[in-house]
DNA sequence: ATGACATTGATAATCAATATCATTATGTAG
DNA sequence: CTACATAATGATATTGATTATCAATGTCAT
């Protein structure tokens, strides 16, 4: 039971949604799977510029809700106001651990703490759905400074 | 020892900053006092309206940073992309529960989820200053429909 | 009452994100 | 290959939230 690539499930998508081919999709597709960070709009914007000049931001963003309809992707809007666009796909629920100084991003997952956060919620009489949970502070490097 | 009013916080913080009075500060001031509630800009706007017609956003907008500066209030930028603000004087630290359905706000807190971030940042090197955890879900009369 | 200066509201400006629209590119059917 | 339907693009306008500007007004110590 293999899993299906990045590239699949966007065909896939595409292929559903009567997509036609256009280089500067296909650029910035290629360079969010290039990417395992968390990128931008103003990143991909500045690297797409290098395969595609004279692309516009309209497709960046447009491109976006393309990749976080199909699955690969996921908004994610931090505590700094900037908006980030992270791998979706495969990636199981995970957590942040953010550098306030370097603005490194760790994905973590606790099971404790997913265990008591449905316990918390219960206790309030909620159902959850969701949760976001990002930890701030000093990297190991930062520190050090 | 007992703890200041929030009153006085903000009375305070006026002297050290050479603020004027101003019926419309008052007003803001007093509905925020009032109200234990997580408001938005727009809430605020509106009742301050009954008490200081012909008021603007900006004087609001201006009188929140005050607020906030003064260590009365919290900014709160939600994943629903509306801005609140919350009581933070005589607050200790809580994260929050939130219904999805019919917007309520619960704080809650939970010392093994505090002690569980702690370690899961000191795992990775990290020195955590600050962390933000929201769960939403829907509350229990909002089960009901 | 006066002068220094904080405050206000209207308005313009900014910034991220969306919508509009004429032009261009893609792909399928002949 | 051509034609046609339609998706995609980029320029530009628009929106919504927030901030900056500025002339007019309010506050307050003297």
């Amino acid at each position: 039971m293999e899993r299906k690539k990045e590239e699949e499930v966007f065909a896939d998508y595409a292929r559903r949604k009567n997509l036609k081919h256009s280089v500067q999709r296909e650029a910035i597709l290629k360079i969010f799977l290039k990417n395992e960070r968390h990128l931008t709009v103003d990143e991909l914007y500045q690297a797409a510029k290098k395969a595609a000049p004279g692309i516009g931001f309209a497709t960046i963003y447009r491109t976006l809700k393309h990749l976080c309809d199909s699955g690969l992707c996921r908004e994610l809007k931090c505590e700094d106001g900037v908006t980030r666009y992270e791998h979706l796909y495969g990636h199981s629920h995970h957590d942040h651990l953010i550098c306030t100084k370097c603005g490194k991003f760790v994905e973590v997952v606790d099971f404790g703490i997913e265990k008591l956060q449905e316990a918390l919620a219960r206790k309030e009489g909620f159902m959850l759905t969701k949760h976001k949970l990002e930890l701030y502070g000093l990297c190991k490097d930062c520190q050090k400074e």
